[in-house]
DNA sequence: ATTATCTATAGATCTATAGATAATGC
DNA sequence: ATTATCTATAGATCTATAGATAATGC
């Protein structure tokens, strides 16, 4: 037990990384604190020492659920091979990341509920869907820029559009159909 | 109290109406069978005359939500002014919608939540997907079938996107502009 | 002395069932 | 006689708090 700053901010964020997760997996109402706690190696009582309130706790992990774009830029970068619209496209419309909701885009997993979420959520939700429409603004030819801003919010529509739905059907054949053709229409438009 | 089959007929009716409005604007968990149940003026122990558990309740209710567009359809046919893919956007992407996810699309309201639902919610989703996929086809022009049916897997896709993330993003102005511009690069693509 | 974590629990849900009541329909 | 609905409640959650315990850090 004890103390320790250090330690306890270790535990925060370990609490944090699991919760965002498994929100993307299971839904925002999905699972309670003390079976978040467990899987922390934790108990309930110790939750509210890291947070006010349940709410608290998904706005924090919506935080760092969000920014898989980012990252995957910044990965990208540091390996040499700059990250293109069309790789982009490619991995987010990939089985990996249908069959893996709770390490991939928080949009597709939580869209809908995300809506019904406090204002506090829904101001992250903002700030980070303008962030990932300015990344998309930058991986296009920057010759027209309006096009290009039109361009990036169909893209980021469709895509997240592509995956919510390619989840929500059971029907493989149909899943693979959504996700394929809408990454060769936004890659090589009509 | 008592009993009478087209009373019964009715009363079942009624409380999955106000179910499928309900898991549009509150989530698939947004609320019990209680309250459910006291808005169609009745009291919980009743509730299971009716349905075997409630995710039954959820699979009806789905059942009754999903077909916007083909009533929409139906609608328009019986005013002479049959349905138009230019209208059939529009209304999607307007701000009516948007703000009465309630009598809208139970895609853009509830996808998130449908893809961790049971098997039987999510192989009516893939049928309802598939109907609506198809009407989108009959309403663009019938020259090229495989490109219609990749504009009409487009269009739901964006459609479904843009409505969800204009939903969850609290900046207003953003949330027009997501929707606007995928409604007018789905009618006039660049 | 402070505090991170633990155990235990209060209080508020929520689903589903049991048994009573009263109207229906044979 | 059957059954739709009602009242009441069992049993299982879930959030949040109270109070105990033990390690930290002054």
């Amino acid at each position: 037990m004890g103390y320790s700053q250090a330690q306890k901010e270790k535990t925060h964020k370990r609490i944090v990384a699991i919760a965002s997760k498994r929100f993307r997996e299971k839904g925002l109402g999905g699972f309670g604190i003390a079976e978040l706690m467990k899987e922390a190696g934790l108990t309930v009582g110790g939750f509210y020492k890291h947070f006010d309130s349940r709410d608290e706790l998904v706005a924090e992990a919506l935080g760092d659920a969000f920014g898989v774009w980012q990252r995957q830029k910044e990965a990208a970068a540091s390996s040499r091979q700059p990250l293109s619209f069309e790789k982009l496209i490619d991995d987010y419309v990939s089985d990996a990341h249908r069959k893996n909701p709770g390490a991939g885009c928080a949009f597709s997993a939580l869209a809908s509920e995300i809506a019904r979420s406090d204002k506090r959520t829904r101001a992250l939700t903002s700030d980070q869907a303008k962030a990932d429409l300015d990344l998309l603004v930058g991986l296009l030819p920057a010759r027209d820029k309006r096009a290009a801003r039109s361009k990036a919010i169909l893209t980021f529509s469709a895509l997240v559009g592509a995956m919510s739905l390619a989840r929500a059907v059971s029907d493989e054949a149909l899943s693979h159909e959504i996700l394929k053709t809408v990454a060769n229409l936004l890659k090589h438009p009509a």
